[in-house]
DNA sequence: ACCGAAAAAGTTTTT
DNA sequence: CTTTTTCGGT
C-alpha cells in the first residue's frame, strides 16, 4: 500500500474498490462508526470485510496494521482472512496483527494480564479432556454422584454460564442451577474455578471471561486496549454468545468504530452459546448503527438460491434478505429416496461417477457430501474405499487428540510447568513404573495438605517413609528426570528437548515393545509431533498452538471428494453438493429438538439453509427409508424440511415404491408409487425393491474395469500377507472375509478394503 | 499393580 | 456396533 494516507477520494480510486458492486463498496467505505453488514451467502461477504481491512489502511486511518482487531469464529476463517488481506496487501504475511478468532486474541491479551484474575503468564489451557477430568475429581471430592450426574452434563451447565459471561458471584440464585447436581451445582462451579487457579489453567470459556473481569475491573487496562484497537472487524457475528458480545462491547466503546459481519440465517452455533439475538439487536446496541445489506449471490444458481430461500422462509423472527442473482436458473433440486444408509452411499458414489464419465477432467475437490452427525461419514468412506474413489473426510479425527500425542504433550506440559496437575497425573504410570493407585492418592493427599502441586508434592514425600521403597525410588527417578529436562529445556532447542524426553522417559520404548497393529501408527504420529513442534520458535508458542488449533493443516492431496459435517462445511463452497440424511431424528436432530424445542428446529432449517447455500451448481438431497443406529435398524421417514421445499425447484427420484403421500406437496416423479400404498413399507423380497435391485444394475459400474486392473492373483490372500493400497500404502492383512480384508496398515491406521485394491507389497516397489 | 474380560455407555455440531 | 469404563482375579 502506499506510504502516503490517502483521501477517500483518491482511495475511490483504487483498483481493489473497482471490483465491489454498490452494497459491498458502501460497506469498504464507512468505516467510521458502528456498521451491521447483513450479507447472506455468497455474496462476497469475505471480500467485503478483507478489502475494508484494506481500506483502513489504505486511507491512513490507523498508524499501524496493529491498530485493527479483526476476530472471527473458527481456525479456518481466521486463516482465510489471513490469506486474503495478505494478497489484497501484496504482503505475504500478517503474523503479529491482531487478527484471529476471538480465542486466540482473548487468549493473548490474557497472557499480558493474568495476574489481574490471579493466573501467572505461563497459565495453560485446558482441552475438553482435561476440563472433564477435573470436573470428574471434584464430583468424588464432593460425593456427588457422576452416575445420576454425568460429568459431560454437568460440564455443560458451567459452559453455558460462560458463555453468557458469567463468573460463580454472578449467577443468580434462580439461574437453573436448580437441584442440579443434587442443588450443588453452583458450589460445584466455584469450586471448579478455584481449582483452575490453584492448576494456574484456564479453560476455553475463560479466555473471554477473564478478559471481561480484567476490562471491567482493570479500568486502566481498558483505557490501553481502546489506545491499541482503534478499528474492529467481526466476522460471523451471528454466532457470538454472550460473552463474545460483552467483549466486543466494551472494546469498542470508546471508538464505536466496529463492523459486523453476519447471516442471520446462517446461525447454526446455538448449541454452544450463540445468541442470535446479539445481531438481531445490534443497532439498539450500537446506536447510529449503519445497516447494509448485501443480497446480490454470486454463487449459486437460480432455482437453488430459491430453494435454499423457500426453506428458510419457514422460520420466524428473521432480519430478512432478498438474495437475488443474475446466474441462469440451472437444474433443479434432486431428491432421491433410497433403501438404507449402504444404497445412499452407494447411490451417491454412482452419481459422482456419472459425473465423472460427462467430464474426464472433473476435479473432485468441487465435490462435497454435507452430513448432519460426524457418524454419517462412514458409510461414505466404506463405498469410496471399494471403489476406488478418492475422498477427504475433513475434521475427523484430530491429530493433537490422539492418546499418544496427548501423553507426549502431557509430558512436554510437566516439562514447561511444575503446577500441571492434569499432564503429570496422566504422564505418571506411562509408561509403568509401579506408581499405581495407592501412590496417586498419597501424592493427592500430600499436595492437598501441603497446598502444593502435585510435582512439588511429590518431591517432598520423597524424604518420608510413607512410600513403600520401591514405589519411592521409582518416583525419585522421574522426579530427578524432569529436573534434568527442565535444565535442558533452557539450553538445548525444544525439538531437541520434545525427542530426549520422549525417548529417555521411556514413552518412545514403550509403544516399540507394544505387539498391537497399532503400535507402529502411534510412533509414525510421535514423529509427526516432533515436526510440528519444529515449527514454533519456543515450546510456549507451540503448547499454545495446540489448545487453541486442535486442528492439523493438511497436505492439498490432489483430487478429492470432500466429506464433512454441515457445521464444517460453512463458509465454503462446491459446484455439487450432497446432502444425504434428511430424515426426521437424524436431520433435524431428535436429541437437539428434545433439547431445544422449536428454537433448535429453526437452527436446524438454518443448517439445512446453510448445506443448500453451499451448492454453486447441484444439490442433491437424498434420505433412506431405514437406518442402523447403535447396531439395531430404524425405519425412519423423509425430513420435515424435504417437504418444505418449494415443490417446483424440486425433482423427486424415489426408486424403491416408497415413495408417499407424506411428501405429495412435491407432485412426484416416483417410479413405483403404486407399492405399498404410498407407505415406507417395505421388504427386501418387495416387488418394488426387487425392480430397483434391476434399474441399478443396469447401471455400468466403473469399478468394474478398475477391478480387473488390479486383482490380486488368486489364493494369495493370506492373513499376514503384507500389501500395498495406492491409498494407504503398506500393510499387513489381518483377516479374510471372503474379499472384504481387513489391513493393519502402517500409517493409515486398520482399514477394511476389497482385495481388488491391494496388491503383494513385493510387486509394488 | 497389572492384566484381561465383561459390562456399559455413547453420537450432534467446535473454540 | 464400537469405544470406554469397571470389575475381579492373579
Amino acid at each position: 500500500m502506499s506510504e502516503l494516507p490517502m483521501t477517500d477520494e483518491s482511495a475511490g480510486r483504487q483498483a481493489y474498490l473497482a471490483e465491489l458492486n454498490e452494497a459491498q463498496l458502501e460497506a469498504v467505505q464507512a468505516l467510521d462508526g458502528p456498521v451491521l453488514l447483513l450479507a447472506g451467502a455468497g455474496t462476497g461477504k469475505t471480500r467485503a470485510l478483507t478489502t475494508r481491512l484494506a481500506h483502513i489502511l489504505a486511507t491512513g486511518r490507523v498508524a499501524s496494521p496493529g491498530q485493527i482487531l479483526a476476530v472471527t469464529f473458527t481456525n479456518k476463517a481466521a486463516r482465510e482472512m489471513k490469506n486474503r488481506v495478505a494478497a489484497l496487501l501484496g504482503r505475504d504475511s500478517v503474523e503479529g496483527w491482531w487478527l484471529g478468532t476471538f480465542h486466540s486474541q482473548a487468549a493473548r491479551i490474557l497472557r499480558e494480564r493474568a495476574e489481574r484474575v490471579g493466573l501467572r503468564r505461563d497459565f495453560t489451557i485446558l482441552d475438553a479432556d482435561d476440563q472433564l477430568r477435573l470436573l470428574k475429581q471434584l464430583l468424588a471430592a464432593e460425593n456427588i454422584d457422576d452416575k445420576k450426574w454425568p460429568a459431560r452434563s454437568l460440564m455443560a451447565v458451567i459452559q453455558r454460564w460462560k458463555d453468557r459471561g458469567l463468573t460463580p458471584d454472578r449467577v443468580s440464585a434462580d439461574d437453573g442451577a436448580g437441584d442440579l447436581a443434587g442443588g450443588r451445582m453452583l458450589g460445584l462451579f466455584r469450586a471448579y474455578q478455584e481449582r483452575l487457579i490453584t492448576l494456574n489453567a484456564c479453560d476455553f470459556g475463560d479466555l473471554l471471561l477473564h478478559n471481561l473481569t480484567v476490562f471491567q475491573s482493570d479500568p486502566e487496562a481498558l483505557a490501553d486496549y481502546h489506545r491499541r484497537f482503534r478499528y474492529i472487524l467481526v466476522d460471523e457475528y451471528q454466532d457470538t454468545n454472550v460473552a463474545q458480545y460483552l467483549w466486543l462491547r466494551l472494546l469498542a466503546q470508546k471508538h464505536h468504530n466496529i463492523c459486523c459481519v453476519g447471516d442471520d440465517d446462517q446461525s447454526i452455533y446455538g448449541w454452544r452459546g450463540a445468541e442470535v439475538g446479539n445481531i438481531l439487536r445490534f443497532e439498539k446496541d450500537f446506536p447510529g448503527a449503519r445497516v447494509i445489506r448485501l443480497e446480490r449471490n454470486y454463487r449459486s444458481t437460480g432455482r437453488i438460491l430459491a430453494a435454499a430461500s423457500g426453506l428458510i422462509a419457514h422460520n420466524e423472527g428473521r432480519l430478512g434478505k432478498t438474495l437475488w442473482t443474475e446466474d441462469e436458473e440451472g437444474e433443479k433440486i434432486r431428491l432421491l429416496g433410497l433403501w438404507d444408509g449402504e444404497a445412499e452411499a452407494r447411490v451417491i458414489g454412482e452419481e459422482i461417477e456419472t459425473l465423472q464419465r460427462r467430464d474426464p477432467d472433473l476435479d473432485l475437490n468441487t465435490i462435497a457430501i454435507l452430513v448432519r452427525v460426524g457418524s454419517q461419514t462412514r458409510e461414505f468412506e466404506e463405498r469410496f474405499l471399494t471403489l476406488g474413489l478418492p475422498y477427504r473426510v475433513v475434521g475427523g479425527p484430530r491429530f493433537y487428540e490422539r492418546l499418544e500425542v496427548r501423553d507426549a504433550l502431557a509430558y512436554l506440559r510437566v516439562v514447561h510447568s511444575t503446577f500441571d496437575d492434569l499432564a503429570f497425573e496422566r504422564i505418571v504410570n506411562k509408561p509403568k513404573r509401579g506408581l499405581g493407585d495407592a501412590t496417586l492418592q498419597c501424592l493427592h493427599q500430600a499436595a492437598r495438605g501441603l497446598g502444593v502441586p502435585l510435582f512439588e508434592a511429590a518431591r517432598a514425600l520423597l524424604g518420608t517413609a510413607e512410600l513403600r521403597p520401591a514405589a519411592r525410588r521409582s518416583l525419585a527417578a522421574l522426579i530427578e528426570d524432569f529436573e534434568r529436562w527442565r535444565d535442558l529445556a533452557r539450553t538445548a532447542s525444544h525439538v531437541e528437548l520434545t525427542e530426549t524426553v520422549l525417548e529417555e522417559s521411556g514413552y518412545l520404548e514403550m509403544w516399540r515393545n507394544d505387539k498391537t497393529i497399532e503400535a507402529p501408527g502411534r510412533l509414525e504420529n510421535l514423529k509427526e509431533l516432533v515436526g510440528a513442534v519444529a515449527e514454533f520458535d519456543t515450546l510456549a508458542g507451540f503448547l499454545e498452538h495446540v489448545s487453541l488449533v486442535m486442528e492439523v493443516l493438511e497436505a492439498e492431496g490432489g483430487s478429492m471428494v470432500s466429506v464433512m459435517t454441515l457445521h464444517a462445511a460453512k463458509g465454503l463452497e462446491f459446484d455439487t453438493v450432497f446432502l444425504p440424511g434428511w430424515e426426521e431424528g437424524l436431520f433435524p436432530n431428535q436429541r437437539t429438538l428434545d433439547e431445544g424445542g422449536h428454537r433448535a428446529l429453526e437452527e436446524e432449517r438454518r443448517l439445512a439453509y446453510v448445506g443448500l447455500t453451499r451448492a454453486r451448481k447441484r444439490a442433491i438431497i437424498s434420505f433412506a427409508a431405514n437406518r442402523r443406529m447403535y447396531g439395531s435398524w430404524m425405519s425412519t421417514i423423509p425430513s420435515r424440511f424435504v417437504e418444505e421445499l418449494p415443490a417446483d425447484q424440486v425433482e423427486v427420484e424415489s426408486d424403491q415404491g416408497l415413495y408417499g403421500s407424506t411428501f405429495s406437496g412435491l407432485g412426484g416423479r416416483s417410479h413405483g408409487g403404486e407399492f405399498g400404498g404410498g407407505q415406507w413399507v417395505g421388504a427386501r423380497a418387495s416387488p418394488g425393491f426387487a425392480r430397483a435391485r434391476e434399474r441399478r444394475q443396469a447401471v455400468p459400474f466403473i469399478e468394474v474395469e478398475a477391478r480387473e486392473v488390479h486383482t490380486l492373483p488368486g489364493g494369495t490372500v493370506a492373513v499376514g500377507a503384507r500389501v500395498f493400497h495406492r491409498k494407504f500404502g503398506y500393510g499387513a492383512v489381518r483377516q479374510v472375509e471372503g474379499e472384504k480384508l481387513t489391513i493393519a496398515f502402517d500409517k493409515a491406521g486398520e482399514k477394511k478394503v476389497m482385495a481388488s485394491f491391494v496388491v503383494p507389497a513385493a510387486e509394488a516397489s
